[in-house]
DNA sequence: ACGAATTAGTAATACGTATAACCAATAAGG
DNA sequence: CCTTATTGGTTATACGTATTACTAATTCGT
């Protein structure tokens, strides 16, 4: 079985053909006039050998890696599996491998990725990147490399250099903070970190209470992890009275904030209400189960991955897209 | 700034030399009598032009390709991000990428990628294999392509063609067992999936049984994962009366035990005591929190990316090793 | 029936690197 | 002072692919 890797010179020695026919028989691009019946033959030959093509001969001919990288902030965030998953098997299928690439959320890092893709280390690039504006992604533009960005708002701008998918934070959080007030909740506060979108998801809240004539609350931390969600609310305690419902910008924040409220000997939801944002698989097992957003991370990636390939292929061509994703709201039982 | 990426001929043109000694300076593996006077300025020139070597070429030249696979059951089980992460990061140090796999447990899926590794696209491996034996990495031994496995028992074999890093599963769950004996109970059974190295696991936890006397009893179920701790906990319970501990396979079984648990009104660990396996970070999460085994994942992840690393330097030789790895108990709530 | 156009390829080259083969100039040895 | 070894490189080649330039044989148009 196949101990020597064919190279198309083996199968066009087997075949009778020269090398070129062969790359041109096998190539969908081709250039050359090959004749149907030859080129049939000479696909059997490849097969018979087992051919499979050198893919860094060919990325050092043609420039194209056949490897796209994923680039997010954490993996060991429980949000991003699902999303890393859903790029890995669309890419799969169109023979691209995906290197992941953690940004741990840092400007440096994402910049340091960047570059690398301009030194053609990848085709694509999918992910999320939160320090970093249009510009950035001129050069990668103008070097053919596209890049679907995963984001929080819509983008409104010229000039865009790449794709963008977009759950709108902004009234996913005005949503779900009005099905608190709905529920006869008048005294909500929000509890959020520092970085990246989470300033959408405040303006959300805000909107929520603006209507509704009630006045907001925010505590920011620096994590926005579950030790945020714990410090937050203690700062938050050290300040002012417990409110009936707290808005936490994602579902760690909201499971470090439910730990404090328990910890207190306070009953979820009766006497706090508690909501997420994420839906990651941990928010369906804590107690009370969290009422949360679902951003359907994997269909988004899927659709980043076709986003990119279709690009690839030129099948997709022109301005970067900028494209709405949905989000719906999960009820359980912290609120 | 760095438009056109620079290369061997660019840097030797403006170093007044020829390519051949421009990857003679950059090298360590010099091969020519190149004086240190002449290396100093020719790596000053390849950092004034911003040389990066080409990995493409330079994969196809020397067959290294500078990328090692990463191969997990699923990065969507909540215990592989963190043995992921360590792979990562240790890589990236030495200008290694990383590409990610999932195998979902399947047979064919890892033998396709063992295939794809034949093929020359990996350098070399580092996962979690199910249901491979020694002799489907003979190939790869060959080849010099080097394999860490992440195991869960010891191996004793005479011609050995990986690295083994193994967490002794057994003796890991006759511990975990036996501090729920020690607590006094005289009634446990184990929930535990079907496939993998779960196995090792009911075989540590009879152990522990036999030890103080108590009669087993095991109810399998075929996933692993909440649903798989739900069902089978109900199976059991149609057949018997209610256990005063349970000892899960692993984290999520055990989660979907204690959901049971709580619909039927009982309390954790009062009425049931339940242990889980792997310390994902929802075991913290849930409530009451989840007393476990930690596995150091992370740990392991970054060892075993620098063996890979050794063997590829060639700082490390010989026989394939196996070598043993903590776990520790966390002691939390539920048990 | 003859030149033009088409068919069916071949031969040559380049991508950027590593390395083997080669060589001029100097130094060392007798 | 001539031979040999050493120093400090250069030149040439190969990796496997895609593509450009070229060409021999056939078909077409008139």
């Amino acid at each position: 079985m196949g101990f020597n890797n064919a190279t198309q010179k083996d199968v066009a020695t087997k075949a009778g053909v020269s090398q070129a026919a062969v790359s041109n028989a096998l190539n969908p691009s081709s250039v050359l006039n090959i004749p149907s019946q030859t080129k049939e033959r000479i696909k059997k030959v490849a097969h018979e050998l087992n051919y499979k093509p050198n893919r860094f001969a060919k990325a050092l001919r043609t420039n194209c890696t056949q490897t796209l990288a994923c680039i997010i902030p954490d993996i060991t965030n429980p949000f991003y599996p699902a999303l890393v998953k859903g790029v890995q098997r669309a890419c799969e299928a169109a023979d691209y491998d995906v290197v992941t690439l953690n940004t741990d959320g840092s400007k440096d890092r994402e910049l340091h990725y960047i570059e690398l893709a301009k030194q053609g280390r990848y085709d694509g690039l999918v992910g999320v990147f939160f320090n970093l504006s249009s510009s950035h992604f001129e050069e990668l533009a103008e070097r053919n490399i596209p890049v679907v960005r995963l984001e929080s708002s819509a983008r409104a701008q010229a000039q865009q250099f790449f794709d963008s998918l977009y759950v709108d934070d902004d009234s996913a959080f005005e949503e779900i903070t009005q099905l608190l007030i709905d529920k006869g909740h008048t005294d909500i506060c929000m509890i959020s970190g520092k970085g990246g979108p989470q300033h959408l998801r405040v303006s959300g809240y805000k909107k929520a209470l603006a209507d509704a004539g009630i006045k907001p609350f925010v505590q920011l931390e620096e994590e926005f992890n579950e030790n945020g969600g714990e410090m937050a609310l203690q700062k938050l305690l050290s300040k002012r009275h417990a409110p009936s419902a707290i808005v936490a910008a994602n579902d760690l924040m909201a499971i470090g904030c439910m730990r404090v409220i328990k910890k207190l000997g306070l009953s979820i939801p009766d006497q706090i209400a508690v909501t997420g944002f994420d839906n990651i698989p941990a928010a369906e097992l804590v107690t009370p189960a969290l009422t949360t957003i679902d951003r359907f991370q994997g269909d988004s990636a899927i659709k980043a991955a076709k986003l990119i390939i279709g690009r690839l292929n030129k099948q997709v061509i022109g301005q970067g897209q900028t494209i709405k994703q949905p989000y719906r709201i999960i009820r359980r039982n912290s609120a």
